[in-house]
DNA sequence: TAAATAGTGTCTTTCAGACAATATCTC
DNA sequence: GAGATATTGTCTGAAAGACACTATTTA
C-alpha cells in the first residue's frame, strides 16, 4: 500500500521545472489568520478588519479576522507569517502568539480549496492603539457575521483561551510589563467570567513562582500594590492543577 | 455559521479567469501527515512508511510519518485527507483522530515552500494487521532518523499524547470494543511510563461515567473482570484533574 | 487449598475555597 | 482618622494517594 502521489493536472502558478514533475498538480490556497484579544475598557476584546470593499472580493465589505495569503516570497514560516499579519495591524512584534489550528476545505474560500492556518495572540494595549477602531468586545464580535468561517475560529480561539486560563498564566500576557495582583485577578475574571477568591488567587501566583517583584506603585486610593513582572515572557507557565477543581 | 457556497471555478492554475488576477501567485505545497498509534507487544507503537526509494524523491528510503499531498479533487477538507491516508495504512476508518498542529516554511521539503498539517490517531490493532511491518515502539521510533520534520512532529505528537493522558480518557481508544479496568490501568501506564495506584486509578474511571458494563469475561488466571464499553467513542472525556497533582 | 488476579474500604495528606483579620495607602 | 484597597491567616471540605483487606476465579 505504497501511496504515490502523482496526479497529472494543470500546471500550478509558481511550479518549479526540471525533475519536479510529480509536483505538476493544482494546489490550495494557503492563508493565515490571528484572532487578536487584549483587554480594553474592562472588557475582553478582538481586533476585526473590515474585507476590502471591492466588488471581486469574496465577503466584501464584512469583518474578518485579520489576515491573508502565505507570501512564499516574504514568509519564511507559517509562523513569520502571522506575525507580519500582526505587526502590520498592531504595530506590535513580539506578543504571546500560539497556533490554533487548521481550517482547510474546498468550501470555505469561494476562490478555490483553501487551507487557513489560525492564531491567537494576547497583547497589552496602550494609549493611540486603544482609539484604533475594529475592537469589539468579543461577546459582539461573535453575534457579527463574520467573512468565511472566521465565526468558527473565533469560537475556538475564545473556548482555547477560556480554556487555559483555568490553569495557565496565560492572561499576564494581556497586561503591560508590569502589573499588579489585583489587576491580574481582575483579567482571568474578565475571561472566565466568573468572581475568584482573592486569598486563594494570590497563593496560586505567587506558589507559581513565574513573576518577579518590581517595585511598590501607588498612584490610586488604598494601600499602594506591589507590582511584579513576569519571569519569563517567552513561555506561559501551567499550573498544576485548574481553579474549582470538580463543579 | 451562514456560509455561502458557491465555487465558481476550480483554482485557475496560471490562468486568469475573470477578476481572478489576484490569485496569480505562487502557493505552497499542502500536506497531511498522521501520527498512528496503537498499543502491540505491551508497548506503545507508532506507524512508519518508508519513502519510495527512487532518486527524484526527497529522503528516498528514509521512515517517515505517512502522509502526503492533499488531492483537491479527492479530499473534501483536511480532516477528510487525514482519514484517507488513515484508511489507505490502516483499513481503519472511524479511530480517534485529532488534528495535532501544522507546520509550514520554506525548508522543510526540498521541493519548495510546504505547510504540512498533522494529525494523530489512537486505534487498536488485532490480528495481521500486528503483524505488517512499519509498526515501531515510539522509543525506536524516536532514535530513527525520519525524512523531513518528522522526528519534530513524532516528538510533538508524543508530548500530546502523553500530556492529555494525565487527564482524559485517550487511552481506551487503544484498546478494542470492550476492555476491563486492569487492562485500561496497563495502557495508562505503558504512556505515561509510570505505575498508578489501583485503587485510584478505578475511583477516576468509574466516577467519570464514560464507561458501561459490558459484561464478565473470564479466561485467564485468577478472577474473571469486569469488561466496560466507551459510552460515546465520538469523543474522550476530560476529567476534573490530572494524576498526581502536583510533583 | 494455594496462587493469581479483581475489586473494596479507609486512613492520611494535600490543597483550594471561604472568609475573617490585619496592613498600608490617600485624603 | 476614615475610607479604600492590599495582604495575610486560619478553618474546612473534597479528593487523590497509600495500602491493607476481601472476593472470585483456575489449577
Amino acid at each position: 500500500m505504497q501511496h504515490i502521489v502523482s496526479n497529472p493536472a494543470p500546471p500550478p502558478p509558481g511550479a518549479t521545472v526540471g525533475a519536479a514533475a510529480s509536483l505538476d498538480f493544482p494546489r490550495p490556497l494557503v492563508t493565515v489568520d490571528v484572532a487578536i484579544f487584549s483587554v480594553l475598557q474592562d472588557a475582553l476584546q478582538v481586533l476585526l478588519v473590515r474585507r476590502p470593499d471591492t466588488r471581486e472580493e469574496p465577503f466584501a465589505g464584512r469583518w474578518a479576522l485579520p489576515g491573508g495569503f502565505v507570501d512564499v516570497a516574504r514568509d519564511a514560516s507559517l509562523l513569520d507569517c502571522a506575525l507580519r499579519k500582526l505587526q502590520d495591524k498592531t504595530g506590535v512584534a513580539a506578543p504571546y502568539l500560539e497556533q490554533l489550528g487548521s481550517w482547510g476545505d474546498a468550501q470555505r474560500d469561494p476562490r478555490g480549496w483553501c487551507a487557513t492556518h489560525a492564531y491567537f495572540a494576547l497583547l497589552p494595549v496602550t494609549g493611540p492603539a486603544a482609539a484604533q477602531d475594529g475592537w469589539w468586545a468579543v461577546e459582539d464580535a461573535c453575534r457579527q457575521p463574520l467573512a468565511f468561517d472566521h465565526a468558527t475560529i473565533l469560537a475556538a480561539a475564545l473556548e482555547r483561551l477560556r480554556s487555559k486560563v483555568e490553569y495557565t498564566s496565560l492572561p499576564a500576557f494581556l497586561l503591560g510589563e508590569t502589573f499588579t495582583l489585583p489587576a491580574l485577578q481582575r483579567v482571568y475574571e474578565l475571561v472566565l467570567g466568573r468572581p475568584l477568591d482573592k486569598s486563594a488567587f494570590r497563593r496560586r501566583m505567587l506558589d507559581a513562582g513565574y513573576l518577579d517583584e518590581a517595585g511598590r506603585a501607588g498612584g490610586t486610593a488604598g494601600r499602594a500594590a506591589m507590582h511584579y513582572r513576569l519571569r519569563d515572557r517567552s513561555r506561559a507557565t501551567v499550573f498544576p492543577r485548574g481553579f474549582r477543581s470538580g463543579e
